[in-house]
DNA sequence: ATTTGTCACTAAACACTGTTACGCCCTCGT
DNA sequence: ACGAGGGCGTAACAGTGTTTAGTGACAAAT
């Protein structure tokens, strides 16, 4: 990794972070580092290449927010900090929780790197671990953590989405108390009992939220 | 509304369903019209503007799935029905999809044009009325319908959402299945009875899913 | 019947974009 | 001292959204 690849990269960040993704361009990449465009091709493929780079640091700073979580004593204090600390990040640094859940083609790329998607996935395997320690602490339902926690990203990953969008017409401090709510009623459920009761007979595998 | 409008819009939408967002440029369209780039601009103020058209297309052809569901004749199948027509529609027509929730930016917006804001708005309220009938039909816990909706459209939301990004590395039968699941677990819940309970109790305007 | 005016269109251009080919220069190893 | 190679700049290509200026046709008015 030499060092003016560094200088790019850091460069990169600092452009997309002002600019977004739209105002990222390699002429004005080029002109912050103090050099002219083709000349970043000598340490880069691409423009995906740097966006990817980009990614990778934001996927850092995430995981950072994210591992403050765990020097909780409790599972359930570990797993609502790190509810908090995935809320903070995506308020707190909105253009690098963008950059997490950009599509590859908006990118310029067919497929997402092999190291993104690996980091994708270790992030993925965090909550796992966050939900399987609550089942185990007794405070979760039974159950694959793995289904339970795809079921809360994708929760927390729609509210924050509608919300960046204009979606929701709300500002930042009703998000927060709207965030926390939401989630207090994925977890404890939205059906009545009966309801409740007549589903998990449907599906046996599913978490009951029952049982007498 | 002047009939060369009309056929650049048909155009226009054939070209991005065919091309994507990233495919998709005024001189491509002006082509598959027939005219020059510039002809475009007697018709449409800009790119953004076609788009905001294309977006309100992409509206109407979902409103007409999410309709077919009301035709059911309980609450609870017009529930149903409408989370299948969603996820029918997006996975049918991943495209059309896309483009509503795509962020004002990549548009070249600053802002969605109000009456996409009110057909987004429209949608909301299909959600919100479907919720409340349930809980008028004792199906769905008692609560403010505006934010179980949320709640519910938010999961929907995200989970399609990292489906199509690649995040979940699943075909699309799987994520049927998956996504039908994770709907389970979000309306029985996923805490245990006693989690719940202290949460309901910390949470007083929240949905219990408790009493005896 | 001639003029006027309006409307849709084209050609050319501007300011951008990502990227490549080519040539220059400087440094490093021999 | 001298070749080699790496880093860089210039120019260029193909593409983008958009604007300006000019052209032609057709309808209305005199």
């Amino acid at each position: 990794m030499s060092y003016q690849r560094e200088k790019i990269l850091a460069a990169a960040v600092e452009l997309y972070l002002q600019d977004g993704l739209d105002g990222f361009s390699m002429r004005k990449l080029a002109k912050q580092v103090g050099v002219t465009a083709p000349a970043l091709y000598r340490h880069y493929a691409g423009k995906e290449a740097v966006l990817a780079d980009v990614m990778r640091e934001a996927h850092r700073a995430f995981m950072s927010y994210l591992y403050r979580a765990i020097e909780a004593p409790t599972p359930r204090e570990r797993f609502q900090g790190a509810g908090e600390r995935y809320l903070d990040f995506a308020l707190e640094h909105p253009r690098w929780h963008a950059i997490l859940y950009f599509a590859p083609e908006q990118l310029g790329m067919v497929e997402l790197p092999a190291h993104i998607e690996a980091m994708s996935s270790a992030r993925h395997q965090f909550w796992i671990d966050r939900v399987r320690e609550c089942m185990d602490a007794g405070i979760l339902e039974d159950g694959d953590p793995t289904q339970t926690a795809l079921t809360l990203w994708a929760h927390a990953h729609g509210l924050l989405q509608l919300y960046r969008q204009g979606h929701l017409q709300i500002g930042e401090s009703e998000f927060r108390a709207l965030f926390e709510e939401s989630g207090v009623r994925l977890i404890c459920g939205i059906a009545t009992d009966a309801f409740a009761h007549e589903l998990a007979e449907r599906y046996v595998d599913a978490p009951t939220a029952t049982e007498a």
